[in-house]
DNA sequence: CAGTGGTCTAGACCACACT
DNA sequence: GTGTGGTCTAGACCACTGC
Protein backbone atom coordinates (compact mmCIF):
# COMPACT_ATOMS: atom_id res chain seq x y z
CA UNK A 1 0.00 0.00 0.00
CA UNK A 2 1.74 3.46 -0.65
CA UNK A 3 1.50 6.19 1.43
CA UNK A 4 2.09 8.42 -1.25
CA UNK A 5 -1.07 11.27 -0.38
CA UNK A 6 0.72 13.56 1.52
CA UNK A 7 -0.88 15.62 4.29
CA UNK A 8 -4.60 13.94 4.38
CA UNK A 9 -5.46 10.66 4.90
CA UNK A 10 -4.46 8.39 2.20
CA UNK A 11 -7.22 5.95 0.37
CA UNK A 12 -8.94 3.91 2.17
CA UNK A 13 -6.76 0.91 3.07
CA UNK A 14 -8.75 -1.87 2.26
CA UNK A 15 -10.62 -3.56 -0.37
CA UNK A 16 -14.31 -3.88 1.09
CA UNK A 17 -14.72 -0.57 3.10
CA UNK A 18 -17.47 1.42 1.30
CA UNK A 19 -16.07 4.25 3.43
CA UNK A 20 -19.42 4.62 5.19
CA UNK A 21 -18.95 7.54 7.17
CA UNK A 22 -16.97 10.64 6.54
CA UNK A 23 -19.53 12.88 5.88
CA UNK A 24 -18.03 15.46 3.14
CA UNK A 25 -17.36 18.50 5.08
CA UNK A 26 -13.61 19.48 5.52
CA UNK A 27 -13.50 18.93 8.83
CA UNK A 28 -9.82 18.59 10.75
CA UNK A 29 -7.55 16.80 8.06
CA UNK A 30 -6.31 15.09 10.84
CA UNK A 31 -3.95 12.35 9.55
CA UNK A 32 -4.22 8.93 10.86
CA UNK A 33 -2.03 6.37 10.59
CA UNK A 34 -2.20 3.41 8.45
CA UNK A 35 -2.48 1.29 11.49
CA UNK A 36 -5.16 3.08 13.16
CA UNK A 37 -7.08 2.85 9.54
CA UNK A 38 -6.62 -1.09 9.91
CA UNK A 39 -7.77 -0.44 13.60
CA UNK A 40 -10.82 0.86 12.82
CA UNK A 41 -11.68 -1.73 9.95
CA UNK A 42 -11.00 -4.73 13.08
CA UNK A 43 -13.47 -2.99 14.77
CA UNK A 44 -15.87 -2.34 12.06
CA UNK A 45 -15.62 -6.26 12.14
CA UNK A 46 -15.96 -7.18 15.98
CA UNK A 47 -18.98 -4.09 15.81
CA UNK A 48 -20.95 -6.19 13.05
CA UNK A 49 -20.60 -9.19 14.88
CA UNK A 50 -18.52 -10.86 11.79
CA UNK A 51 -16.39 -12.12 14.92
CA UNK A 52 -18.02 -13.15 18.18
CA UNK A 53 -16.59 -13.41 21.37
CA UNK A 54 -14.60 -15.76 21.76
CA UNK A 55 -13.71 -16.42 18.24
CA UNK A 56 -10.71 -16.62 16.42
CA UNK A 57 -10.00 -13.86 14.16
CA UNK A 58 -7.94 -14.04 10.95
CA UNK A 59 -4.28 -14.72 11.44
CA UNK A 60 -1.75 -11.56 10.72
CA UNK A 61 -0.75 -12.35 7.62
CA UNK A 62 -3.71 -13.16 6.48
CA UNK A 63 -5.48 -9.63 7.37
CA UNK A 64 -2.35 -7.91 6.06
CA UNK A 65 -2.93 -9.74 2.64
CA UNK A 66 -6.90 -8.53 2.99
CA UNK A 67 -5.90 -5.00 3.87
CA UNK A 68 -2.93 -4.72 1.40
CA UNK A 69 -0.52 -3.71 4.65
CA UNK A 70 2.66 -5.27 5.92
CA UNK A 71 1.94 -7.62 8.91
CA UNK A 72 4.10 -5.03 11.29
CA UNK A 73 1.07 -2.97 10.68
CA UNK A 74 -1.26 -5.13 11.16
CA UNK A 75 0.42 -6.08 14.37
CA UNK A 76 0.63 -2.56 16.12
CA UNK A 77 -3.15 -2.40 15.29
CA UNK A 78 -3.85 -5.55 17.07
CA UNK A 79 -0.87 -4.86 20.00
CA UNK A 80 -3.40 -1.92 20.50
CA UNK A 81 -6.88 -3.57 20.27
CA UNK A 82 -5.45 -6.38 22.74
CA UNK A 83 -3.82 -3.23 25.37
CA UNK A 84 -7.67 -2.09 25.07
CA UNK A 85 -8.51 -5.81 25.98
CA UNK A 86 -10.62 -6.12 23.22
CA UNK A 87 -8.45 -8.86 21.19
CA UNK A 88 -6.39 -11.75 23.04
CA UNK A 89 -3.56 -13.06 21.35
CA UNK A 90 -2.37 -16.78 22.38
CA UNK A 91 1.07 -17.59 21.29
CA UNK A 92 1.15 -20.37 18.58
CA UNK A 93 -2.80 -20.46 18.41
CA UNK A 94 -3.84 -17.25 17.10
CA UNK A 95 -5.92 -13.98 18.49
CA UNK A 96 -9.30 -14.08 19.65
CA UNK A 97 -11.98 -12.03 20.33
CA UNK A 98 -12.03 -11.35 24.73
CA UNK A 99 -15.27 -12.49 25.55
CA UNK A 100 -16.49 -12.27 29.86
CA UNK A 101 -17.04 -15.59 29.69
CA UNK A 102 -14.82 -18.54 30.20
CA UNK A 103 -11.88 -16.86 30.85
CA UNK A 104 -11.01 -17.41 34.76
CA UNK A 105 -11.58 -13.67 35.20
CA UNK A 106 -15.24 -13.90 35.90
CA UNK A 107 -16.17 -10.99 36.93
CA UNK A 108 -13.91 -8.55 35.41
CA UNK A 109 -15.44 -5.22 36.25
CA UNK A 110 -16.01 -5.95 40.21
CA UNK A 111 -13.08 -4.59 41.92
CA UNK A 112 -14.36 -5.62 45.72
CA UNK A 113 -12.31 -7.87 47.41
CA UNK A 114 -12.43 -9.78 50.41
CA UNK A 115 -10.83 -8.02 53.21
CA UNK A 116 -6.25 -9.81 54.31
CA UNK A 117 -7.71 -13.29 54.08
CA UNK A 118 -8.06 -13.07 50.27
CA UNK A 119 -8.72 -16.10 49.58
CA UNK A 120 -7.51 -15.66 46.30
CA UNK A 121 -10.17 -17.90 44.76
CA UNK A 122 -13.06 -15.65 45.90
CA UNK A 123 -16.20 -17.40 46.30
CA UNK A 124 -18.58 -17.86 43.98
CA UNK A 125 -21.04 -15.18 44.89
CA UNK A 126 -24.62 -16.63 45.88
CA UNK A 127 -26.55 -14.15 43.05
CA UNK A 128 -30.54 -13.17 43.68
CA UNK A 129 -32.05 -11.60 41.26
CA UNK A 130 -35.21 -9.55 43.50
CA UNK A 131 -37.24 -7.98 40.61
CA UNK A 132 -36.78 -7.75 36.21
CA UNK A 133 -39.50 -5.06 34.46
CA UNK A 134 -39.45 -3.16 31.80
CA UNK A 135 -40.61 0.38 31.74
CA UNK A 136 -40.02 4.20 30.27
CA UNK A 137 -36.81 5.41 31.14
CA UNK A 138 -37.29 8.12 33.77
CA UNK A 139 -34.99 11.18 32.47
CA UNK A 140 -32.07 10.56 34.53
CA UNK A 141 -31.34 7.00 33.36
CA UNK A 142 -32.28 8.21 29.95
CA UNK A 143 -29.64 10.97 30.18
CA UNK A 144 -27.08 7.99 31.55
CA UNK A 145 -27.93 5.63 28.62
CA UNK A 146 -28.10 7.98 25.56
CA UNK A 147 -31.81 7.74 25.21
CA UNK A 148 -34.55 9.85 25.06
CA UNK A 149 -36.93 10.12 28.76
CA UNK A 150 -39.78 7.59 27.65
CA UNK A 151 -38.10 5.13 25.89
CA UNK A 152 -38.14 2.00 27.16
CA UNK A 153 -35.76 0.16 29.18
CA UNK A 154 -35.46 -3.00 31.89
CA UNK A 155 -34.92 -2.34 35.37
CA UNK A 156 -33.34 -5.37 37.47
CA UNK A 157 -32.54 -5.34 41.28
CA UNK A 158 -30.43 -8.51 42.20
CA UNK A 159 -28.57 -9.55 45.40
CA UNK A 160 -25.10 -10.43 45.50
CA UNK A 161 -24.09 -12.58 48.62
CA UNK A 162 -20.49 -13.91 50.14
CA UNK A 163 -20.75 -16.70 52.95
CA UNK A 164 -24.54 -15.97 53.21
CA UNK A 165 -23.85 -12.28 53.90
CA UNK A 166 -25.93 -9.65 51.63
CA UNK A 167 -23.41 -7.67 50.30
CA UNK A 168 -23.89 -5.95 47.02
CA UNK A 169 -27.14 -4.75 46.23
CA UNK A 170 -27.81 -3.37 42.65
CA UNK A 171 -30.12 -1.46 40.53
CA UNK A 172 -29.11 -1.91 36.46
CA UNK A 173 -31.19 -0.34 33.69
CA UNK A 174 -30.44 -1.70 30.14
CA UNK A 175 -31.40 -0.26 27.16
CA UNK A 176 -34.94 -2.15 25.98
CA UNK A 177 -34.13 -2.49 21.89
CA UNK A 178 -30.91 -4.62 22.36
CA UNK A 179 -32.30 -6.18 25.39
CA UNK A 180 -35.38 -7.43 23.62
CA UNK A 181 -36.76 -10.78 25.20
CA UNK A 182 -34.69 -10.18 28.63
CA UNK A 183 -36.76 -11.52 31.82
CA UNK A 184 -36.45 -12.51 35.31
CA UNK A 185 -36.41 -16.35 34.77
CA UNK A 186 -33.34 -15.68 31.82
CA UNK A 187 -31.47 -13.72 34.62
CA UNK A 188 -32.28 -16.30 37.00
CA UNK A 189 -31.32 -19.74 35.52
CA UNK A 190 -28.44 -18.27 33.85
CA UNK A 191 -25.33 -19.50 36.27
CA UNK A 192 -22.26 -17.33 35.37
CA UNK A 193 -21.62 -13.77 35.43
CA UNK A 194 -24.34 -11.33 33.96
CA UNK A 195 -21.76 -9.48 31.08
CA UNK A 196 -21.82 -13.63 29.89
CA UNK A 197 -25.47 -13.56 29.53
CA UNK A 198 -25.25 -10.63 27.61
CA UNK A 199 -23.24 -11.65 25.12
CA UNK A 200 -24.41 -14.98 24.52
CA UNK A 201 -27.82 -13.84 24.65
CA UNK A 202 -27.93 -10.58 23.21
CA UNK A 203 -24.55 -10.24 21.41
CA UNK A 204 -23.51 -6.88 23.76
CA UNK A 205 -20.16 -6.47 24.30
CA UNK A 206 -18.98 -4.55 27.63
CA UNK A 207 -15.68 -3.43 26.67
CA UNK A 208 -15.21 -0.33 29.59
CA UNK A 209 -16.77 1.10 32.17
CA UNK A 210 -16.68 4.18 34.38
CA UNK A 211 -17.44 4.16 37.41
CA UNK A 212 -18.55 6.79 40.32
CA UNK A 213 -17.93 6.23 43.95
CA UNK A 214 -19.42 7.42 47.23
CA UNK A 215 -20.06 6.81 50.70
CA UNK A 216 -23.39 6.81 52.02
CA UNK A 217 -25.72 5.84 54.51
CA UNK A 218 -27.58 2.83 54.09
CA UNK A 219 -31.30 4.10 53.78
CA UNK A 220 -34.43 2.27 54.91
CA UNK A 221 -34.97 -0.22 52.07
CA UNK A 222 -31.46 -0.88 51.39
CA UNK A 223 -31.34 -1.66 55.08
CA UNK A 224 -33.68 -4.13 55.43
CA UNK A 225 -32.57 -5.93 52.37
CA UNK A 226 -28.90 -6.31 53.16
CA UNK A 227 -30.59 -6.80 56.71
CA UNK A 228 -28.18 -3.89 58.04
CA UNK A 229 -29.02 -0.77 60.37
CA UNK A 230 -30.10 2.23 58.98
CA UNK A 231 -27.41 4.56 58.65
CA UNK A 232 -24.70 1.47 58.13
CA UNK A 233 -22.31 2.93 56.03
CA UNK A 234 -22.04 1.87 52.40
CA UNK A 235 -19.82 2.22 49.23
CA UNK A 236 -22.22 3.70 46.28
CA UNK A 237 -20.94 2.59 42.97
CA UNK A 238 -22.46 3.92 40.33
CA UNK A 239 -21.64 1.94 37.05
CA UNK A 240 -21.91 3.18 33.22
CA UNK A 241 -20.46 0.24 31.03
CA UNK A 242 -19.76 0.88 27.14
CA UNK A 243 -20.06 -1.44 24.36
CA UNK A 244 -17.87 -0.78 20.59
CA UNK A 245 -17.55 2.84 20.02
CA UNK A 246 -18.49 4.33 23.24
CA UNK A 247 -22.11 3.28 23.41
CA UNK A 248 -23.10 3.12 26.83
CA UNK A 249 -25.41 0.21 27.20
CA UNK A 250 -25.67 -0.01 30.97
CA UNK A 251 -26.34 1.95 33.55
CA UNK A 252 -25.84 0.05 37.56
CA UNK A 253 -26.05 1.84 41.00
CA UNK A 254 -24.56 -0.66 43.09
CA UNK A 255 -24.71 -0.77 47.13
CA UNK A 256 -21.46 -2.30 48.74
CA UNK A 257 -20.84 -3.73 52.25
CA UNK A 258 -17.19 -2.89 53.10
CA UNK A 259 -17.28 -4.02 56.41
CA UNK A 260 -15.21 -7.08 55.53
CA UNK A 261 -14.87 -6.09 51.52
CA UNK A 262 -12.99 -3.49 49.74
CA UNK A 263 -12.71 -1.79 46.78
CA UNK A 264 -9.55 -2.52 45.17
CA UNK A 265 -8.22 0.06 42.36
CA UNK A 266 -4.27 -0.07 41.19
CA UNK A 267 -2.97 3.42 40.00
CA UNK A 268 -0.18 4.37 37.52
CA UNK B 1 23.65 -7.78 18.73
CA UNK B 2 23.59 -11.60 18.06
CA UNK B 3 20.80 -14.20 19.68
CA UNK B 4 22.84 -17.23 18.52
CA UNK B 5 22.57 -18.40 22.15
CA UNK B 6 19.21 -20.56 22.01
CA UNK B 7 17.04 -21.37 24.61
CA UNK B 8 18.30 -19.29 27.78
CA UNK B 9 19.16 -15.54 28.08
CA UNK B 10 21.98 -14.65 25.83
CA UNK B 11 25.19 -12.97 26.77
CA UNK B 12 24.22 -9.67 28.50
CA UNK B 13 23.17 -7.42 25.61
CA UNK B 14 25.21 -3.82 27.38
CA UNK B 15 28.77 -3.20 27.29
CA UNK B 16 28.47 -0.99 30.55
CA UNK B 17 26.44 -3.63 32.65
CA UNK B 18 28.40 -5.95 35.38
CA UNK B 19 25.67 -8.26 35.39
CA UNK B 20 24.88 -7.20 38.84
CA UNK B 21 22.24 -9.82 39.99
CA UNK B 22 21.75 -13.20 38.45
CA UNK B 23 23.46 -15.09 41.54
CA UNK B 24 24.22 -18.18 40.04
CA UNK B 25 22.39 -21.43 40.62
CA UNK B 26 19.94 -22.52 37.47
CA UNK B 27 16.82 -21.35 38.12
CA UNK B 28 13.91 -20.95 35.59
CA UNK B 29 15.88 -20.19 32.20
CA UNK B 30 13.39 -17.54 31.74
CA UNK B 31 13.99 -16.84 28.14
CA UNK B 32 13.70 -13.10 28.38
CA UNK B 33 13.68 -11.27 25.20
CA UNK B 34 16.28 -8.71 23.79
CA UNK B 35 13.83 -5.62 24.48
CA UNK B 36 13.09 -6.49 28.04
CA UNK B 37 16.78 -6.50 28.86
CA UNK B 38 16.95 -2.94 27.54
CA UNK B 39 14.10 -2.22 29.04
CA UNK B 40 15.92 -3.45 32.42
CA UNK B 41 18.95 -1.31 31.58
CA UNK B 42 16.97 2.02 30.78
CA UNK B 43 15.33 1.31 34.39
CA UNK B 44 18.41 0.96 36.07
CA UNK B 45 19.66 4.17 35.18
CA UNK B 46 16.27 5.34 35.87
CA UNK B 47 16.41 4.25 39.50
CA UNK B 48 20.25 5.32 39.74
CA UNK B 49 19.37 8.71 39.34
CA UNK B 50 21.56 8.54 35.88
CA UNK B 51 18.32 10.78 34.31
CA UNK B 52 16.56 12.60 37.40
CA UNK B 53 12.29 13.82 36.58
CA UNK B 54 11.97 15.93 34.14
CA UNK B 55 15.11 14.94 32.30
CA UNK B 56 15.81 14.43 28.72
CA UNK B 57 17.15 10.64 27.93
CA UNK B 58 19.55 10.10 24.86
CA UNK B 59 17.89 9.48 21.68
CA UNK B 60 16.70 5.91 20.53
CA UNK B 61 19.29 5.81 17.88
CA UNK B 62 21.97 6.77 20.70
CA UNK B 63 20.37 4.51 22.82
CA UNK B 64 20.87 2.30 19.86
CA UNK B 65 24.06 2.70 19.73
CA UNK B 66 25.17 2.34 23.35
CA UNK B 67 23.50 -0.64 23.84
CA UNK B 68 24.18 -2.50 20.16
CA UNK B 69 20.86 -3.45 19.07
CA UNK B 70 18.35 -1.76 16.72
CA UNK B 71 16.45 0.86 16.79
CA UNK B 72 13.17 -1.07 16.92
CA UNK B 73 14.43 -3.00 19.93
CA UNK B 74 14.89 0.50 22.11
CA UNK B 75 11.79 1.67 20.66
CA UNK B 76 9.72 -1.50 21.59
CA UNK B 77 11.62 -1.00 24.77
CA UNK B 78 10.74 2.67 25.71
CA UNK B 79 6.81 1.61 24.33
CA UNK B 80 6.52 0.14 27.78
CA UNK B 81 8.44 2.57 29.52
CA UNK B 82 6.13 5.36 28.34
CA UNK B 83 2.84 2.91 28.66
CA UNK B 84 3.97 2.57 32.22
CA UNK B 85 3.63 6.03 32.87
CA UNK B 86 7.87 6.07 33.37
CA UNK B 87 8.79 7.82 30.50
CA UNK B 88 6.82 10.12 28.30
CA UNK B 89 7.61 10.44 24.68
CA UNK B 90 7.87 13.72 22.71
CA UNK B 91 8.27 14.19 18.70
CA UNK B 92 10.28 16.02 17.91
CA UNK B 93 12.11 16.97 20.41
CA UNK B 94 12.71 13.43 22.62
CA UNK B 95 12.19 11.44 25.59
CA UNK B 96 11.54 12.91 29.25
CA UNK B 97 11.49 10.95 32.81
CA UNK B 98 8.19 11.53 33.84
CA UNK B 99 7.54 13.38 36.78
CA UNK B 100 4.37 14.58 39.37
CA UNK B 101 5.65 18.45 38.81
CA UNK B 102 5.26 20.64 35.81
CA UNK B 103 2.66 18.82 34.03
CA UNK B 104 -0.79 19.79 34.42
CA UNK B 105 -1.90 17.12 35.66
CA UNK B 106 -0.87 18.05 39.39
CA UNK B 107 -2.85 15.14 41.40
CA UNK B 108 -1.94 12.13 39.07
CA UNK B 109 -2.80 9.93 41.86
CA UNK B 110 -6.05 11.87 43.24
CA UNK B 111 -9.33 10.19 41.84
CA UNK B 112 -11.57 12.49 43.64
CA UNK B 113 -13.77 14.97 41.36
CA UNK B 114 -16.31 17.63 42.05
CA UNK B 115 -19.76 15.93 40.92
CA UNK B 116 -21.68 17.29 37.73
CA UNK B 117 -20.23 20.66 37.71
CA UNK B 118 -17.08 19.54 36.82
CA UNK B 119 -15.19 22.60 36.11
CA UNK B 120 -12.27 20.98 34.13
CA UNK B 121 -9.61 23.59 36.16
CA UNK B 122 -10.32 21.26 39.56
CA UNK B 123 -9.55 24.66 41.92
CA UNK B 124 -6.51 24.39 43.70
CA UNK B 125 -6.94 22.89 46.87
CA UNK B 126 -6.55 24.41 49.78
CA UNK B 127 -3.19 22.66 51.84
CA UNK B 128 -3.11 22.41 55.25
CA UNK B 129 -0.49 20.39 56.84
CA UNK B 130 -1.51 19.62 61.02
CA UNK B 131 1.12 17.79 61.85
CA UNK B 132 4.47 15.85 60.93
CA UNK B 133 6.65 13.86 63.32
CA UNK B 134 9.02 11.53 63.26
CA UNK B 135 8.53 8.30 65.37
CA UNK B 136 9.45 4.44 65.67
CA UNK B 137 7.22 2.49 63.28
CA UNK B 138 3.84 1.00 64.62
CA UNK B 139 3.80 -2.47 63.43
CA UNK B 140 1.09 -2.19 60.93
CA UNK B 141 3.10 1.04 59.52
CA UNK B 142 5.99 -1.33 59.23
CA UNK B 143 4.49 -3.93 57.40
CA UNK B 144 3.15 -1.68 54.96
CA UNK B 145 5.88 0.05 54.33
CA UNK B 146 8.23 -3.28 54.11
CA UNK B 147 10.32 -2.16 57.40
CA UNK B 148 10.49 -3.66 61.03
CA UNK B 149 8.21 -2.30 63.55
CA UNK B 150 10.42 0.25 65.40
CA UNK B 151 12.59 1.32 62.85
CA UNK B 152 12.14 5.37 61.94
CA UNK B 153 9.20 6.60 59.78
CA UNK B 154 7.57 10.00 59.48
CA UNK B 155 3.63 10.50 60.28
CA UNK B 156 2.18 13.35 58.90
CA UNK B 157 -1.53 14.66 59.14
CA UNK B 158 -3.44 17.29 56.60
CA UNK B 159 -6.44 18.57 55.74
CA UNK B 160 -7.37 19.73 51.68
CA UNK B 161 -10.45 22.30 51.73
CA UNK B 162 -12.23 23.01 48.04
CA UNK B 163 -13.87 26.40 47.97
CA UNK B 164 -13.39 26.46 51.77
CA UNK B 165 -14.72 23.10 52.92
CA UNK B 166 -12.46 20.64 53.93
CA UNK B 167 -12.47 17.50 52.14
CA UNK B 168 -9.43 15.23 52.83
CA UNK B 169 -8.20 14.49 55.98
CA UNK B 170 -5.33 12.59 55.26
CA UNK B 171 -2.45 10.70 57.26
CA UNK B 172 0.52 9.52 55.69
CA UNK B 173 3.88 7.81 56.79
CA UNK B 174 7.15 7.93 54.82
CA UNK B 175 10.63 5.81 55.69
CA UNK B 176 12.85 7.64 57.91
CA UNK B 177 15.92 7.38 55.88
CA UNK B 178 15.09 7.93 52.85
CA UNK B 179 12.77 10.74 54.04
CA UNK B 180 15.55 12.33 56.56
CA UNK B 181 15.00 15.79 56.87
CA UNK B 182 11.42 16.18 55.99
CA UNK B 183 9.78 18.85 58.54
CA UNK B 184 6.49 20.55 58.93
CA UNK B 185 8.19 23.52 57.82
CA UNK B 186 9.36 22.15 54.32
CA UNK B 187 6.15 20.48 53.32
CA UNK B 188 3.81 23.87 54.58
CA UNK B 189 6.33 26.20 52.11
CA UNK B 190 6.09 23.92 49.32
CA UNK B 191 3.58 25.16 46.99
CA UNK B 192 2.53 22.19 44.47
CA UNK B 193 1.71 18.73 44.75
CA UNK B 194 3.49 16.68 47.95
CA UNK B 195 4.80 14.18 45.57
CA UNK B 196 6.38 16.81 43.12
CA UNK B 197 8.25 17.60 46.70
CA UNK B 198 9.46 14.22 47.03
CA UNK B 199 11.31 14.26 43.62
CA UNK B 200 12.54 17.58 43.84
CA UNK B 201 13.81 16.98 47.43
CA UNK B 202 14.50 13.55 48.64
CA UNK B 203 14.88 11.89 44.63
CA UNK B 204 11.77 9.60 45.00
CA UNK B 205 9.34 9.14 42.13
CA UNK B 206 6.13 7.27 43.42
CA UNK B 207 5.63 5.02 39.92
CA UNK B 208 2.11 2.99 40.90
CA UNK B 209 0.07 2.75 43.53
CA UNK B 210 -2.57 -0.13 45.25
CA UNK B 211 -5.80 1.82 46.66
CA UNK B 212 -8.38 0.20 48.86
CA UNK B 213 -11.60 1.52 49.50
CA UNK B 214 -14.14 1.68 52.15
CA UNK B 215 -17.32 3.57 53.46
CA UNK B 216 -16.63 4.27 56.83
CA UNK B 217 -18.66 6.16 59.37
CA UNK B 218 -16.84 9.73 60.96
CA UNK B 219 -15.33 9.32 64.12
CA UNK B 220 -14.94 12.06 66.79
CA UNK B 221 -11.88 13.41 66.02
CA UNK B 222 -11.85 13.31 62.32
CA UNK B 223 -15.52 14.77 62.45
CA UNK B 224 -14.26 17.59 64.53
CA UNK B 225 -11.59 18.42 62.13
CA UNK B 226 -13.50 18.23 59.24
CA UNK B 227 -16.57 19.89 60.96
CA UNK B 228 -18.92 17.14 60.29
CA UNK B 229 -21.24 15.35 62.66
CA UNK B 230 -19.78 12.29 64.27
CA UNK B 231 -21.07 8.89 61.70
CA UNK B 232 -21.11 11.28 58.53
CA UNK B 233 -20.42 8.68 55.86
CA UNK B 234 -16.84 9.12 54.94
CA UNK B 235 -14.90 7.07 51.83
CA UNK B 236 -11.81 5.43 53.37
CA UNK B 237 -9.24 5.49 51.10
CA UNK B 238 -5.99 3.33 52.16
CA UNK B 239 -2.52 3.69 49.48
CA UNK B 240 0.50 2.17 49.28
CA UNK B 241 2.59 4.12 46.94
CA UNK B 242 5.74 2.32 45.12
CA UNK B 243 8.82 3.61 43.27
CA UNK B 244 10.86 1.81 41.31
CA UNK B 245 11.07 -1.93 41.38
CA UNK B 246 8.01 -1.90 43.49
CA UNK B 247 9.05 -0.90 46.20
CA UNK B 248 7.29 0.48 49.12
CA UNK B 249 8.23 4.65 49.75
CA UNK B 250 4.10 5.47 51.44
CA UNK B 251 1.33 4.64 52.93
CA UNK B 252 -1.67 6.91 53.15
CA UNK B 253 -4.69 6.97 54.69
CA UNK B 254 -7.52 8.87 53.79
CA UNK B 255 -11.08 9.88 54.56
CA UNK B 256 -12.82 11.41 51.40
CA UNK B 257 -16.00 13.67 52.33
CA UNK B 258 -17.96 12.47 48.84
CA UNK B 259 -21.69 14.37 49.09
CA UNK B 260 -20.43 16.91 46.44
CA UNK B 261 -17.26 14.94 45.25
CA UNK B 262 -16.75 11.55 43.70
CA UNK B 263 -14.22 9.08 43.47
CA UNK B 264 -13.63 8.35 39.90
CA UNK B 265 -12.51 4.87 38.22
CA UNK B 266 -12.22 3.56 34.98
CA UNK B 267 -12.57 0.16 34.31
CA UNK B 268 -11.13 -1.61 31.12
C1' DC C 1 18.24 23.03 8.25
C1' DA C 2 19.31 18.90 11.44
C1' DG C 3 17.59 16.04 15.02
C1' DT C 4 13.89 13.69 17.26
C1' DG C 5 10.17 10.46 17.58
C1' DG C 6 6.45 8.06 14.44
C1' DT C 7 5.16 5.03 10.65
C1' DC C 8 5.80 1.41 7.29
C1' DT C 9 8.05 -2.24 5.00
C1' DA C 10 10.33 -6.81 4.05
C1' DG C 11 12.59 -10.47 5.58
C1' DA C 12 14.74 -13.56 8.95
C1' DC C 13 14.46 -16.34 12.78
C1' DC C 14 12.46 -17.99 17.44
C1' DA C 15 8.85 -19.97 20.64
C1' DC C 16 4.70 -22.29 21.00
C1' DA C 17 0.60 -25.35 19.79
C1' DC C 18 -1.41 -28.75 17.20
C1' DT C 19 -1.45 -32.66 14.25
C1' DG D 1 6.05 -30.31 10.07
C1' DT D 2 3.00 -26.45 9.54
C1' DG D 3 1.03 -22.41 11.10
C1' DT D 4 0.55 -19.11 14.67
C1' DG D 5 2.16 -15.11 17.26
C1' DG D 6 6.83 -12.96 19.12
C1' DT D 7 11.33 -10.86 18.37
C1' DC D 8 14.86 -8.46 15.82
C1' DT D 9 16.92 -6.04 12.12
C1' DA D 10 17.86 -2.44 8.52
C1' DG D 11 16.38 1.01 5.91
C1' DA D 12 13.12 4.36 4.07
C1' DC D 13 10.28 8.06 4.66
C1' DC D 14 6.98 11.26 7.41
C1' DA D 15 5.80 14.73 11.09
C1' DC D 16 7.14 17.74 14.56
C1' DT D 17 10.48 20.95 17.02
C1' DG D 18 13.74 24.32 17.25
C1' DC D 19 17.82 26.53 15.49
Amino acid sequence: MDLTTPATNPKAPASETPAASEGGAATTPAFSPLYQQIKSLILRGLQAGEWKPGDLIPSELELAARFKVSQGTVRKAIDELSAENLLVRRQGKGTFVATHSEQQVQYRFLRLEPDAGSRATQVPADRRILDCRRLRAPSEIARMLGLRAGEPVFEVRRVLAFHGVPTILEDLWLPGTPFKGLSLEMLASHPGAMYALFESQFGVRMVRADEKLKAVSADGESAQIMKLTPGFPLLSVERIAYTYNDTPMEFRRGLYRTDHHHYHNELS
